[in-house]
This record gives C-alpha cells, structure tokens and sequence, in this order.
DNA sequence: TAAGTCATGTAAAAAGTTACATGATTCT
DNA sequence: AGAATCATGTAACTTTTTACATGACTTA
C-alpha cells in the first residue's frame, strides 16, 4: 500500500529514456555524467541520449520516487550526486521490461536515401554504399571484440539467462546480428550498382 | 542563377522528413493525404510521420521553392491540392541521397527492454519474445510476398538499377534483412530463457 | 448506423538535439 | 598551451506524437 506523497506522482507515466536510466541504474548507482557515459558504451547503439536530457528526466524519476541520490563530496574533483534506484524504481522497471513495446518506425536515414538511389549517378552511389559497408563491418568487428571477452570473462554467468551478464549478451548479440545484416546489405546495393557502370 | 525570392530561402536547412516527402514526390505527384498514405505504405518500416507533421512540412518547402501545388477541385470529395517536385526540388534530394547520413541510435525499445531480461521472470520473458519473433515472423512474410510480386512484374526495371524500381526493391531487401534477423534473434532469446525454466 | 475512406488543417505536449555556461584537474 | 575528463546544469530550438476539428460519401 502505497500513500500520501508517493500516491501523488502514481499517474505519471515514464518516458522510455526513464526506463532506460532505471535500467542502468539497476545494476549499479551511478551519477549523471556515468551514466551519460553508460548510455554511449553500452546501449547507445539502440538508445541515446546526452547529459542535457539525463539531468532533467533523473529530477522527474526522483520526484516520483523511482531513484533516489546520495551526494558526495570530492577532492580535485566537482561535487557529484549518486543515484540509486529505489523499490518503487524497480518495480516500475520490471513491469515495463515484461510487456511488449509498440513497434515504432527505425528511423534510419541511410534506407531513406535508398529509395531515392536512382536520383543519383551510379559510381557515386556504389561508392557511398560501400564506405557505409565499411562503417557496418568496423562496427561488427568491435562488437566482436566484445563479444569474445564476454565469452572469456562472464563464461559462468552467461549459461543462466537470469544474470544481468547474460542480458547485456543478449544485447550485444542484437547489435551484432544488426551490424552484419546491413554491412551485407550495403555490399549488396554496391555491387549491383557496380554491374551498371559497365 | 537564383535571385530574389528564391534565394531567400538557400540558407534554410530540410529536415529529413522533408527530403522524405521530396523522395516520394520524385516518382509521382500526390496530395498530402496520398503522401501519408505512401509514408505508411512504402516506407513507413523505416521512416514515418502522419499527416499533422506532413501538412505543415509540405508548406515549407512549397516556401524554399522544392514543390509546387495545384488545387484540383473534386465532385462527391474534398478539394485536394497535389504537390509536385520542382526543379530546385530535386537537386536537393540528388544532392542529400548522395551523401553519407549521420549515424543515430536506432531507439528499438525491445532491445532496451533485453537489458532489464535478468528482473524479469523467465517464463514470462519467454513468452514475451516468442510473441515478438512471431511479430517479425509476420512482418517477413509480407516482405517476401511482395518481393515476389516484385520479382514477376518489374522483372525487366529489376534488372538496371538506375531504376526508382530497382531503388523500392533494395529498399524491401533492407526490410526482409533487418525482420529475419529480429526474429531470428527473439527466437534465440527465447530459447535461451527456455534452458532456464527447467 | 457505425466504421472507413478521402481530404486538410491546427494545437498542445513530449521527446530529442544543439548550444550556452562554469570550473578544476590531468594529460599531451 | 590546448585538449580531455569529471561534473552539473539551463535555454532554445527542432522533431515527433497525440489530440482536436470538420465534413461528405461509401461500405458493411
């Protein structure tokens, strides 16, 4: 039984970049400036967002009571405020992780630009096509990186799918399977492009 | 050379929605609720917007000089105004579809939602997954049924691809890619949670 | 008679991006 | 001497989403 003022933030509905901060905080307590950082290293692939959106939305999740922070003081360095996701936090979490998302457009402007293909002369696209495969394959190729060290490191926690080790793994194995598909794609528009130079 | 009200409007930068709407228009003229309807129908997989975004952008770049409208006034329906690329129109989309696009992450909120698999039950996460494989599963069906449909009537445009055919069938090829590999991936997750029930 | 299609808009809110603002310490 | 890291914020702007608003005709 919840009441007086954790009821009153009840209706409030959490933004996905919410769940994404709980997330992360989930597994560890962490500043806002960590969990920038966070946010590019390791789930920037499939969410971002930068420190000028996380300060505010952590605000929002603390007045509705799913985080909570502690702050600390240092020497040399500016004053920080650790955050901790709270019962409540997590509970909200957990619901959210359980229900599918509504599926929404990619929004990926490199596809956008394909439709539009036979606007352009053919060596120029061919050429365009194949700098992104290389974009792709460099990517997969650190996501493989990644991967390997997993393997060796977490090679315990990853045979039970109940470990946050065995879910960044998951992630990691969208991201890939991501990477390889459209590296090949991109190869794919290059060399039929190139059959039209001859 | 441009001068006067045209040049007015050089500076100003075209969203990607924008050049959307450009790329829809290089193949036909249509009105902003047929542009809508295209946006779900043929691109909505990878980009998407309704009609109350698309009204306004279309008056904008009406105002840059890109398009042109003609209002046709119709018996038993609505007057409609159908847009046109203009010239100057379609040097900024040759001059964007050739360029590399900024890389953004591709917010699927799926994959977010993987992170946070280790709070969730795994028989509940189990099913969760199954659904979603089913939904992709789905998704690259229709694909496939229109690649086939593809592959029998433009056969002979298939066959160059300087062609806006060819350019709609690279762009399904990125569609049936990016599907399979999404189901195939939830499908793996979900086997994964499956080891851990027993 | 209720839902769907055709047709065009505006308004408000939420989410995301880019820029402004400060300041000490550490590395190159 | 300049750039990067740690650290936290605000402001302005753009983009996206959801809701409001209207209205004739067609199909189930």
């Amino acid at each position: 039984m919840r009441t007086g003022e954790e009821a009153i933030a009840q209706g409030a509905k959490i933004s996905t970049l919410g769940y994404a901060l709980l997330g992360l905080l989930a597994r560890e307590s962490l500043t806002g400036y960590e969990l920038a950082a966070r946010m590019r290293e390791r789930i920037g692939f499939f969410w971002g967002a930068g420190h000028s959106q996380i300060y505010p939305e952590l605000a929002k999740l603390e007045e509705r009571g799913l985080v909570a922070h502690e702050p600390v003081e240092q020497e040399g360095k500016p004053d920080k405020k650790v955050y901790s996701i709270t019962e409540a936090g997590w509970g909200a979490l957990v619901g959210w992780a359980a229900v599918p998302a509504k599926p929404r457009p990619i929004r990926d402007e490199m596809t956008l630009k394909v439709y539009s293909l036979w606007a352009v002369g053919p060596v120029e696209a061919a050429a365009l096509y194949r700098t992104e495969a290389l974009r792709h394959e460099e990517q997969l190729a650190e996501y493989e990186r990644i991967r390997d060290w997993m393997k060796e490191e977490w090679a315990e926690a990853l045979r039970d799918p109940r470990t946050p080790e065995f879910a960044s793994y998951a992630t990691l194995r969208r991201g890939l399977g991501y990477e390889r598909e459209y590296a090949e794609w991109c190869r794919w528009v290059a060399e039929r492009l190139d059959s039209a130079e001859v």
